[in-house]
Order: structure tokens, then C-alpha cells, then sequence
DNA sequence: CTGTTAGCGCCTTCAG
DNA sequence: CTGAAGGCGCTAACAG
């Protein structure tokens, strides 16, 4: 590989004029430009990114670190992601948390050197975990996926609560009262603000949270089987279910349809997610969309923004809308 | 943040010493290796990155290029890319080709510099820009998702048109012969293989190829139901079909379940995939599986080990499996 | 076992 | 408008 010396050589010029022509700063002759663009081109010269990171200080980088690379949203995410960075003409690095808080902090510290910022997508860590990295981190970090602004760093938020009481609300203006719930893994912020949205909104329509209509899901497709069934199998008594997500949801369909159920007729069911394939189950799944790529692109955008300079930390909620399909339709018991 | 300089001073040693006890080569007294170890720890100090990369010229990451961060197997295949590259404690710079060859190019020549080895995983491209590239990048490539050995460059492939093969002989040992095909986009090796394998399985069987009974899809579900319910309006006779992927069988699912004809009992479907949903459709759907995760580690390995010394380019050749389920079932027409 | 000395390839004042 | 020189932080012979 040739470098910036060779072209020197062969354009007959310093250092310093062939780093100008190549960065497009400084004042250079339009003729020394053409000798040394050609000398450049001659060599098949490209200037080593790694030096060039080492003597600016700036990677041109971004560090993107997901909780789970198999994740739902995964596609569209990095989709975003990469369409965002790439915009700015910088390069992703990306990462996988492995689903475990400390994991995914080694991780981060990890590519923390060769990145200029990082955005963090996960659901695992907690606020003392996010606390610690935005006090070592040595670029700006910013999170998505929390569920409060937080004094330290950027977040982007999804309004989990909200969208599961937007869910929840819908069954019962259909006239549902009985309504199952599978939800996801628990030990974490964005299940229990899902949880606490279930709760929430049944004691806003003066309901009894009744925890046996409660099962735990995982978010995979199995667990909405598995936890379909369970509900099903102790002869629990209801007329909709709420389910953390489409995936989970696709598996209670397949759980009812197995024992004769039918869906939308004797129980109305409704996911998180709007993943592509809602459109295309039978019936057709009502969901909550997010607005992933928004938030990514937002994401994106404002930490590149911070590697130029530093803002005091922000918080930016986004929110769910209700996708009405085929799954939900009027409570039959309504009286 | 610390340097190097930093932990001299503290420790009251040389660059040289401090290196050695940072990368654990070369000899160092017990006692200075814990003095310097402890002003490391009181500096809070971190090895820069991109200094390191540029004095050793590594820099400990690995390039993994897609074809479309949204494809069908990205998650499982950045989760294994992952897992294998963090286990040989290197770090992974994914990019997206953006379905475009020449985007993929200057994607790829854009990363070189910042990795020691490239992974493609791509359908885009031609041999011509294989060719370019291995002959032009200044690090080790292997190459997924190609159809032959390359002269050029390490490859890890799969038996397209082998799987599609096996799906159509499946299909003809239940009695089909009117089988319909939806295919993926044409316009690279992996579509052609594909539908080289439906034309030579018909053959093979001694089975006419009929025009009529391939439609065109691009892989997503819509294009599946899309193509599906052309064939119906068409009004093409058919009692089996294959699918390129298992989301365009979904979309098929959901096209013949609108106009009431039933899978299996009148039409048996089959993809390819192994799609986690494909055990949760109603039918569950017959499928091929790819070895995803295993050509992913392969391809990672050998990569990494590329790194280490060349090797003269090798191909490997991965086959499908065939996954019985409910979706297909004798022909109903046989005789 | 440890320190000295060059680089790695590029950017960036500072002179001219 | 251009060149010289120092430095980014670390590694790697080569001496001692």
C-alpha cells in the first residue's frame, strides 16, 4: 500500500500539501492540486484510516450496541441505523449485549476507543448500569429504550406504558372486560412498564387486575404458545388478550386455533410491534406500531450531532399508534 | 484521558515496560509488572485503540458486509458473526450493501481500511466484482452466499439449487406434478440456482417446465401473497408450490386462505428457511432449512485465521435439510 | 530484565 | 500558496 509519502515523491510536493488536497481545507493551487490528485490516483493511493483516526482524534465511527442481534427489531433497526450514519458518511460499529447487563458493559467499554460516540439500544441495563457508562464513557453516549430522562445522558424513548393502555383501552371500548395477558420477560424496565400499563389502564376503567388471566412470556413466538396454553389449559375464563408483542401473539393464535377457538370470534387478540407479517396472519393481527426508525434515525442523528459538540442531556418520547386489524372485533358476551 | 507516558511516570518506567505488561509478551520483574500495573489501575488507564492498530497495523476488528441489514437471516447471522468474533476477542464493523453491487463495493472499500479481514454476505454481486475486489482489497476476503469456487477468494456457499431440488422432488414423491413456483428476484446467482433447481428436478422427473406456473416475488411476504394471487386470478391449475423463502409461503398461505382454497388438503406448499414462524403458521409449514449459523462460524473462522496467513482460496459447500410438516401431503389428484 | 530509539501514516501549527 | 517539523499513543527491534 502506498502512502502519503509516495505520493509526495511522485507529485514533488510536501506532506502538508498533499494532506490539503486530500482533506479539501487549506488553500491549494489549482495546478499542484491536479499534479498531486494524479500522483494520488497513479499510486492508487488511499489515505490509511487508522492514522489519519490517530492524528485527528476522530474515528469517523459510530458505535451501536444492541441488546440482542436476534431481536425483533433488529432488521430495522440497523437498517436505520446504518442508513443514518452512512448519510454522514461514517461507519457503524456494532455490537451484541448478549442479553446481560454486564456483558453488554464490557462490550461497550469495548469499542468505546474506536468510535466518536455510542448508542445504546437495550433493555437489560439498569439505570446504576447506565449511570456508570455515561459517567466513564469518554464519548457521548446516547440510549434509547429507557423510560425517563436521566441527568447523565441522551435518551430516546418509546412510551411503553402508553401503549399497552392504548391496547388495553381499545378491548374494553369493544366491551371486553375479561382480558388475558402475555406478557414479556419481567426483570426488566420495558416489561414492567408494559405490565404496569396493563394494570394501569383496567383500574382507570374500574376492572380488578386479576392475576390469573396474567401469564409470562419471553417475547419468541413459543412462549406465546407455551403461555396461550397454559392459560387455556387451567380453563381460564376470557374474551381478548393482550399480548407484549405480535410475535408472542402469532403463538396464542396458533395455541387457540389448536383447541377449536376461534379468533376474532370468541376472543379478540392484540400485539406491540406491527411486524410485517401481522398483516398476513389469519385473521390479520390489530397491533401498536412503533416508530422505530424514527427513533433510530433520531438516535443517529443527535449523537453524531453530540460528537461535534457536547448539549446538556435531552429526553425525547415517542409514542405508539393503534394499527386496527382483524383480530379484535366486539366483546360476543357484551350485554 | 491517560497515556501510556502517564503510567511511565507513576510507575517510574519505561514505554517499553509498561507495553510489555499491557500485551503480557516480553520479560518483566514480578514486582515491576505490579508496580505498573497498579498506577495503570490509578489512572484508570486504557491502551489507545487506534494508536495500537496503527503501530502493529491490526486492528482487531473484522469487516461483515450484507446485502440488506433487513434480510431474512441477518439476525441469526450478525448473532453467530458476533459470537464468533467476539469469542476470538475481535470486534465486528458491520455494513449494509444496500441490495446494490455497486454500493456494496464502495462500502466494502470503504471498511478495508478499518478491519483485518472482510466477510461478504451478499446475493448482489457478480463474479466480475468478486474478481475486482479480491484482486484489489489489501485484506483477506471470504466470500458467503456464491455458487462456485472463485480462483480469487475463500467461499462459503450453499446448494441453492440442490435445496430447491429436494423441495420439488419431495413434492413430486407425494404424487404432485401441476407444482407451482414463486420465485425470488432473478436478477442474481442466488434466484437462477433457485429456479435451475425447479426446472431440473421437473426434468429429472421427466415433468415439462410450464411457464404458467412460475410467478416472480422478491422474498417479503407481500410479494408472496402478490404472486400467489396472480396465479389465481391467472387461474392456473396447481395442486403444489414452491416457494424461494418461507415469508413469500406465508404471503401464499394467506392469498389461497382469501379466495377458501385449503393447504394441504388442496394445495401442499413448501419454502425454504426454516423460519422460527414457520412451525407456528396454520399449516405448519414443510421448509427447507439452511445452516445459517454454521457457514456464519465457518466463514468467521477462516477469516480470522486468514489474518494469521493466507491460504490458497477454498470453497466449501453447505446442503439444506428438508423439514417435514403439516403443509404438504399426497396429491390429492394422484391416480 | 529494562530503557532507548525509531517509526506507523497522517494532520497541523508555524514560518516562509 | 507551500514546506518543515513536531506530535497523536503505542510497538518493536536493539542495546545494555
Amino acid at each position: 500500500m502506498s502512502t502519503i509519502v509516495d505520493v509526495c515523491k511522485l507529485a514533488g510536493v510536501s506532506k502538508a500539501t498533499v494532506s490539503r488536497v486530500i482533506n479539501g481545507n487549506g488553500p491549494v493551487k489549482e495546478s499542484t492540486r491536479h499534479t498531486v490528485y494524479s500522483a494520488m490516483e497513479q499510486l492508487g493511493y488511499r489515505p490509511n484510516t487508522v492514522a489519519r483516526a490517530l492524528a485527528t482524534n476522530e474515528t469517523s465511527t459510530l458505535g451501536f450496541v444492541v441488546s440482542d442481534f436476534n431481536g425483533i427489531h433488529f432488521g430495522l433497526l440497523l437498517k436505520q441505523a446504518s442508513a443514518s450514519t452512512e448519510a454522514a458518511n461514517k461507519q457503524l460499529l456494532v455490537t451484541d449485549g448478549h442479553n446481560d447487563p454486564d456483558k453488554e458493559y464490557e462490550a461497550i467499554r469495548k469499542i468505546e476507543g474506536s468510535c466518536d460516540a455510542i448508542v445504546l439500544y437495550s433493555r437489560t441495563p439498569t439505570d446504576a448500569h447506565i449511570n456508570q457508562l455515561a459517567k466513564q464513557l469518554t464519548v457521548p453516549l446516547v440510549v434509547m429504550n429507557r423510560l425517563a430522562p436521566n441527568p447523565l445522558c441522551h435518551v430516546i424513548a418509546f412510551d411503553q406504558q402508553g401503549a399497552v393502555e392504548m391496547m388495553v383501552d381499545y378491548l374494553v371500548s369493544c366491551g371486553h372486560s375479561k382480558i388475558a395477558c402475555i406478557t414479556g420477560t419481567l426483570n426488566n424496565p420495558t416489561g414492567q412498564a408494559r405490565l404496569a400499563g396493563y394494570k394501569n389502564s383496567l383500574l382507570a376503567h374500574g376492572m380488578a387486575f386479576d392475576q390469573e388471566l396474567v401469564v409470562y412470556g419471553e417475547y419468541f413466538i413459543e412462549s406465546g404458545y407455551r403461555a396461550c396454553k397454559e392459560l387455556i389449559d387451567k380453563g381460564v375464563d376470557f374474551t381478548a388478550m393482550v399480548a407484549f408483542n405480535d410475535h408472542m401473539a402469532f403463538g396464542a393464535l396458533k395455541a387457540l386455533s389448536e383447541v377449536g377457538i376461534s379468533v376474532p370470534e370468541q376472543v379478540s387478540i392484540i400485539g406491540i410491534d406491527d411486524d410485517p407479517t401481522s398483516s398476513f396472519s389469519s385473521p390479520t393481527l390489530t397491533t401498536v406500531e412503533l416508530p422505530i426508525e424514527k427513533m433510530t434515525k433520531h438516535a443517529i442523528e443527535l449523537a453524531l450531532a453530540l460528537t461535534k459538540d457536547k448539549k446538556t442531556p435531552s429526553f425525547h418520547l415517542y409514542t405508539g399508534r393503534l394499527i386496527k386489524r382483524e383480530s379484535v372485533i366486539p366483546c360476543a358476551d357484551d350485554i
